[in-house]
DNA sequence: AGCACGCCGACT
DNA sequence: GTCGGCGTGCTC
């Protein structure tokens, strides 16, 4: 008799034994119907066996084996395993999660309908390479086997050359590379580029853009061989590839790589494994690198390749801080930073501000009685938005009209406190009424449309002067813009988060590579209360090496990640209480497990703590080795679903948390 | 997570 | 009498 284990899209951490009489040892990686409670599921066949666990009267025959694709391979399963097991995610749930939606609801994609005949297009000349880039090229070309290299360069220096120089040593040799980048935003352009350059090679987009069928489609072509290049967001790292020669992950730091709900797994560690498991190199490039790889590149466990110049023979940015303690601010601004915007202005060239706080002020309040615009469901205040005259909250999207009189003592004059870029736009319409100016954040560049416009604008000449969030940071190359202003940078500074002045300086780095890339100089202008911070300094010293070996220092002594590993357990419940008697009983169930290596931490309310009217708190587990908390983990979590707890909490356990 | 079963309140 | 509330227990 033949038993089937499978793998359903079920909350539950263990595989499912069916009978199947005509199953043979080809069906592993098959889809499969079969009978689950009361209704029917689709799963994936991970083992064919003789015999099982389950006594003979629980088995229900399987419905049907789906032999309408290829088995998918066992490397994709163990790719499944794996991550069910590091992030302590049911297996089932991480193999629905891999799968493209239409084949997870055991459809397939009809064939394409027009044949990709006709002549390619022709391929552009490549730029001849810098000595840098050779090198790095060669390093990665010479790898047999497994090795990690972190492509350290900055804005500009041809990070994007060397990886297309690597993937064409691999397309050469017959094999297939995959290529992750952090938004969709940013993969049409790099689309357009890679086949530019590889006119004859099958080239696969992946991401959650792409439509249905077509991502079916493109999962096909990968798992069958017939996809050359698989290029794509963080889900494309769940992509069959049987003949995998190189992996590419671009701007590795970038915290899009961290999925935030369900399978919390980061793609840029999940590509290594894969690299390891298929026995290739892996290019991790950053001009900023995540902490943990750099550490890993300072240690010799990853190879350091570095790009240390611009490939357009440009000098970088000059970078200054302005020191704003003395002065009294206009709008927010200060007097060097209106200079060095009318002198672009008058000369014909574009300025940037950035501020990453989005809308017109952050609280409405009224002086009298100290009332504050509040979300009602989170434990937020509710922005001012004066464009459409709202509050919003930007975390459960709660709207209501802006009050004429405060609605705790009636005075009416109440007003909006701290600043947006809604008002820096305003102000600087005020003050700069012949300038052009673009405010580029999520509510005016909501859908992928009028992002597009947008940026024609830019690149046609249409603005002077650009206000923006991070949006406007990454990946786009503005012409004529040649100044940078940083406006309330100072915030992520002193934050609670450990985290927050690595994301500062790569988000200050990348926001002021877009001036001066084309012969105009650059100039970057960081109004600051502290110009003397060293992660200023080591800004405006473009010593990226300086600020991580500080921060890598300070990490090591309070022992944080790199030096430590950590995971959280979030709960969340009607009210907090809930939410705390809950982690408390887990960390008393994980207390005889802990061993000496591994640390508990208090049950604490998280910082947003009431988010779209449900409380959430969560617990901390650390510790100084991997394999200690990998082992406490598994223990811990079987222990977790055994909790008996009010059928309204919630919980999940996030490994290697990057939020708090 | 679904989805069944199960035992107590207000309806024809 | 029975429609249905959501508590709890299971899914090979």
């Amino acid at each position: 008799m033949s038993i089937i284990r499978v793998a359903l899209d079920v909350p539950l951490p263990r595989l499912f034994d069916y009978r199947a009489d005509d199953a043979a040892a080809s069906d592993v990686g098959r889809r499969v119907f079969v009978p689950f409670g009361s209704g029917r599921k689709l799963g994936v066949i991970v083992a064919v066996a003789e015999t099982s666990e389950q006594p003979d009267d629980k088995l229900k025959p399987a419905e049907a084996i789906l032999r309408d694709m290829p088995p998918l391979p066992a490397d994709w399963l163990a790719l499944c395993e794996f991550c069910g097991r590091y992030y302590q995610h049911p297996i089932g749930q991480v193999a629905a999660f891999a799968l493209p939606p239409l084949l997870r609801r055991g459809k397939l994609p009809r064939p394409r309908k027009v044949s990709r005949g006709g002549t390619p297009p022709a391929g552009k000349p490549e730029p001849v390479p810098l000595p840098d880039q050779r090198a790095a090229v060669a390093a990665i070309a010479s790898s047999s086997g497994f090795e990690v290299f972190l492509l350290h360069g900055v804005t500009g220096s041809g990070k994007t050359e060397v990886y297309l120089r690597a993937i064409d040593a691999v397309l050469a040799a017959g094999r297939q590379a995959l290529m992750l980048v952090p938004e969709i935003a940013l993969t049409p352009q790099l689309e357009q580029r890679v086949s530019e350059r590889f006119p004859s090679a099958h080239i696969v987009a992946a991401h959650s853009g792409v439509a249905d069928a077509a991502r079916a489609r493109g999962f096909l072509e990968a798992l069958d061989g017939r996809a050359d290049i698989v290029l794509g967001t963080r889900l494309s790292v769940f992509t069959p590839l049987p003949r995998l020669g190189l992996i590419v992950v671009d701007e590795e730091h970038d915290p899009s790589f961290k999925q935030q709900e369900g399978l919390r797994y980061s793609a840029r560690d999940v590509a290594v494994f894969r690299a390891k498991q298929a026995d290739v190199p892996i290019v991790l490039g950053s001009a900023t690198p995540a902490l943990e790889t750099y550490h890993h590149a300072r240690s010799g466990r990853y190879r350091l390749l570095e790009l240390p110049r611009r490939a357009v023979a440009e000098a970088p940015p000059v970078v200054r801080t302005i020191d704003t303690r003395r002065e009294k601010l206009r709008d927010g601004m200060s007097a060097a930073l209106l200079d060095a915007l009318a002198v672009r202005l008058a000369r014909g060239e574009q300025s940037l501000v950035f501020l990453n706080r989005r809308g017109y002020a952050p609280v409405l309040a009224c002086p009298a009685c100290g009332w504050i615009s509040r979300c009602r469901r989170c434990a937020a205040n509710l922005v001012v938005h004066l464009a459409d005259r709202r509050l919003r909250c930007h975390h459960c999207g709660l709207e209501t009209a802006i009050p004429r009189a405060c609605p705790d003592c009636g005075n009416q004059d109440i007003h909006p406190f701290g600043r947006g870029t809604q008002r820096l736009e305003a102000a600087l319409r005020e003050r700069m009424p012949e300038a052009r100016i673009l405010r580029i954040d999520r509510d005016s560049a909501n859908s992928p449309k009028q992002w597009q416009a947008l940026l024609e604008t830019i690149h046609a000449g249409g603005a002077d002067i650009l206000i923006g969030t991070q949006m406007l940071a990454k990946g786009h190359d503005f012409p004529r813009l040649t100044l940078v202003g940083a406006v309330g940078a100072d915030a992520a500074l002193f934050a609670a988060d450990f985290r927050a002045p690595e994301r500062l300086f790569a988000q200050l780095m990348q926001v002021g590579g877009r001036s001066g890339r084309h012969q105009l100089p650059g100039e970057v202008l960081i109004q600051t209360e502290h110009p003397a911070h060293p992660l200023y300094r080591a800004l405006a010293g473009h010593d990226y090496a300086a600020f991580a070996g500080a921060q890598l220092e300070e990490r090591a002594a309070a022992g944080f990640p790199p030096f430590a590993f950590q995971a959280l357990l979030a709960a969340e419940a009607a009210d907090i209480d809930g939410a705390l008697a809950f982690l408390n009983d887990a960390r008393a169930a994980a207390l005889p497990l802990a061993g000496a290596k591994v640390s508990l931490y208090d049950a604490v309310p998280m910082r947003l703590f009431r988010l779209k009217n449900r409380e959430r708190a969560q617990l901390l587990v650390e510790s100084a080795s991997r394999p200690a908390l990998q082992t406490f983990l598994a223990a811990w979590v079987e222990r977790l679903h055994a909790l008996k707890s009010p059928r309204e909490l919630r919980w999940h356990l996030d490994v290697d948390p990057l939020e708090f």
